[in-house]
DNA sequence: CATCGCTATATTATCAAATATATAACGATG
DNA sequence: CATCGTTATATATTTGATAATATAGCGATG
């Protein structure tokens, strides 16, 4: 596991507009094409992945998804621009995020007791 | 509530090393001198903060906090200069990156929707 | 015009996590 | 040596979040 483990949530009302699960399933339904392939390939039910994305495109200004129903292959999901758009940032920010705790958190991560250091500085 | 919400976790084997609840908590005994009083102005079960101490104190070199039972007053907690210093780490660190983010997402948080902005720009 | 897989939604069931409750032991002090 | 509030620990209970299940409706297509 990584030695520090951020997470960066934007609420909005009661609700989180964007955070990790949100993004990475907003990735899933990118690659996948429909909610429910994105909620099987991370093993979220459904009802769930229907949930985030309802948040998610009532937190923001323009949808991040759009729904089709029906249709010859029962209808399907697709990220949108401004969906992708958002994507990016986010997961942009979660990286230059994790690279300014990880480098302000030295001092604090030598204090941890050094587990499975299996690190043969000979 | 604001418009970013960060949290940072030093993950240690199964447990959090440190957090946002346990630095509060740590701040907290600090204040009041013992676990149960410290678990009490949080509206904490003292079994719960009992069990964050314990994980705490497991998950750095030195103990953060150091218990006395028995006695005239029953006992007590204190916290360590050790524990101090972990506290006063994870507090600059927790700021630092709330003002990194958020002007690292300053993009970001403009695409979403404006709620409730009582904010007479006459 | 029947079929298909998906969206959309509600209801119920399950489970983990948090909390509540109980109790023993501790030891300085008056 | 009885008292006190606390630590320390175990067990029971409750709660909330999550998952499971069910079902209706959609519409392009062959």
């Amino acid at each position: 596991m990584r030695p520090v483990k951020i997470k960066i949530q934007f609420p909005m009302d009661g609700d989180i507009a964007m955070g990790p699960g949100k993004a990475q399933l907003l990735a899933a339904i990118h690659q996948h094409g429909s909610i429910s392939a994105a909620a099987k390939s991370m093993h979220m039910s459904y009802k769930r992945a229907w949930d985030l994305v309802s948040v998610m495109n009532a937190g923001f200004k323009c949808p991040l998804v759009m729904t089709s129903v029906g249709g010859s292959h029962g209808g399907g999901a697709i990220v949108t621009e401004f969906g992708f758009k958002v994507l990016q940032h986010y997961q942009a920010l979660q990286i230059k995020t994790e690279v300014f705790v990880l480098s302000e958190s030295a001092d604090l991560r030598e204090l941890l007791v050094n587990k499975s250091e299996s690190d043969p500085v000979s």
